[in-house]
RNA sequence: GGAGGGGUGGCGGAGUCCGGUUGAACGCACCGGUCUUGAAAACCGGCAGGCCGCAAGGUCUCAUGGGUUCGAAUCCCAUCCCCUCCGCCA
């Protein structure tokens, strides 16, 4: 959620930052502004008579106590109170759909994000170099297959399309894969968390899922709860409506769950294997931080996602992501795409947004001092290893002539002792 | 699922029966000061957040949303959450 006094006050520095986001976004400032105008109009007409309320109800307190009659007072206060329930009533109108609005208006994109669109993309560096292979590559599928590691036909008949199970060596991988990142995070300051999946519309709201993404939902009507598409959501609720002490910022987590994607409008798109599923695991981090860090820390967890990946031997690039392709809540984002050598490209893997205070506000999660004054902090979501995708990156590129997986080295010491491939 | 009890500021905890100078006693924590070589103790002072406003100031918030009333933390209804007991269960 933007703020309404810098909608206000700057109205076209939040126009050309909308227009960067996208036309659509910018046809709701003209709605806001005379919203936010009605609201104060009414606002004020509302304090004044509910400051007389207040200033009279005093005087017929005072004459109660003085054993005095109040009737004509009490009698000329009956039509303000009336008055004051109409004007509320107005107000209310008037906030929903200022709210209703305002939910819908996606965080202004950083300066540093490139101008466009999904074309337009910017490769900020690239690191390893995809391997040469002497016979033909398979892909994670066709690898899997002879050891039965991947079952997508079961997983289609017990569930539906877009789901798998995933067996044998497959789950010590995965496994290995989570213990490293829990680790490698723990050590670097965030605090490891099982975060529940199921998660009321507030957090949905909050995190901005909600209303923008809410065709992406799995939601579990007959509690009103909804099953999450990322750690980031249970994680950003963790602080909602409180305020951190500074002192304890940033406050970093790290998180482990299923997550849970309808892959609507996907149609079509990825539909062999484990790459795009309605159900993968994934290791998220999470940060809650001062505002004037938050820029720091954005870049501290783009090393983080580059440091796993280069442990796990797997060619990547580093991309930052144009304005109008940003998810709602994000003013900047960078993605790291590993190298899939039967697709002879850079596909995603992992991702980290810095949402400045789009959440923060949504949520209300503040920060205050020894000085005094709460102020809204600024998150930040990574992902750690999205398990599905980075398993289908290690499977290619680690595959041998014989059709089998070598475990990367960082990860043998949490597979099974002696595990020094996979697939048998 | 059944029966009770409860949700107040950073924390603890009054106030709710009997509605009115209570945005909220008191204690702890925290911040500033006096004292001290320093610290502790003692003493003095400060210490919620939102909204409107240039400001002065006003207004709202005692889980949330409605209602009653001139006036609600206090009364009524609904919802959410927590606790205890019983039942069920990984």
């Amino acid at each position: 959620m933007l703020d309404l006094k810098l909608i206000r006050s700057d109205p076209e520095l939040v126009r050309e930052g909308l227009r960067r986001r996208g036309a659509q976004a910018e046809s709701a400032l003209d709605r806001l502004l005379e919203l936010d105008r009605q609201r104060r109009e009414i606002l004020v007409e509302v304090e004044e008579r509910r400051g007389l309320r207040n200033v009279v109800s005093e005087q017929i307190a005072q004459f109660k106590r003085d054993k005095m009659d109040a009737t004509a007072k009490i009698e000329a206060m009956r039509d303000v109170g009336d008055e004051i329930k109409r004007l509320e009533a107005g107000l209310k109108e008037v906030e929903a759909l200022l709210e209703e609005e305002l939910l819908q208006v996606p965080n202004l994109a950083d300066p540093t994000a490139p101008e466009g669109g999904e074309e337009d993309s910017v490769v900020l560096h690239q690191w390893g170099t995809p391997r040469e292979f002497a016979f033909s590559p398979l892909d994670h599928l066709d690898l899997a297959a002879p050891h039965d590691l991947i079952d997508m036909e079961r997983g289609a008949r017990t569930s539906g399309s877009r789901f798998a199970y995933l067996k044998g060596d497959l789950v010590f991988l995965q496994f290995a894969l989570v213990q490293f990142a829990l680790q490698k995070l723990a050590s670097k300051g965030f605090r490891p968390v099982v975060v529940p999946v199921l998660v009321r519309d507030e957090a949905m709201y909050g995190t901005g899922f909600f209303p923008t993404d809410m065709q992406q939902v799995y939601r579990v009507e007959a509690d009103g709860l909804n099953l999450v598409g990322t750690s980031e959501v249970p994680l950003a609720a963790l602080h909602m409506d409180e305020i951190l002490d500074e002192a304890e910022l940033p406050l970093r987590y790290v998180g482990y769950s299923s997550c849970f994607r309808r892959e609507a409008g996907a149609a079509g798109k990825d539909t062999r294997g484990i790459f795009r599923v309605h159900q993968f695991d994934k290791v998220e981090m999470f940060s809650f931080c001062a505002p004037d860090r938050s820029a720091e820390e954005h870049d501290f967890m783009r090393s983080i996602e580059e440091e796993v990946l280069q442990d796990l031997g797997l060619p990547y690039r580093a991309v930052n992501i144009a304005a109008g392709d940003l998810g709602a809540s994000a003013a900047k984002k960078y993605d790291l795409e590993a190298w899939l050598p039967t697709q002879q490209r850079y596909r995603e893997v992992t991702s980290c947004s810095n949402c400045t205070d789009y959440q923060a506000r949504r949520l209300k999660v503040r920060g205050k001092g020894e000085k005094g004054g709460a102020y809204l902090l600024h998150t930040l979501n990574g992902t750690v290893v999205a398990l599905g995708r980075t398993m289908i990156a290690i499977m290619e590129n680690y595959q041998t002539e014989e059709g089998l997986i070598a475990a990367p080295l960082v990860l043998r010491p949490f597979l099974p002792a002696g595990m020094n491939t996979l697939g048998r």
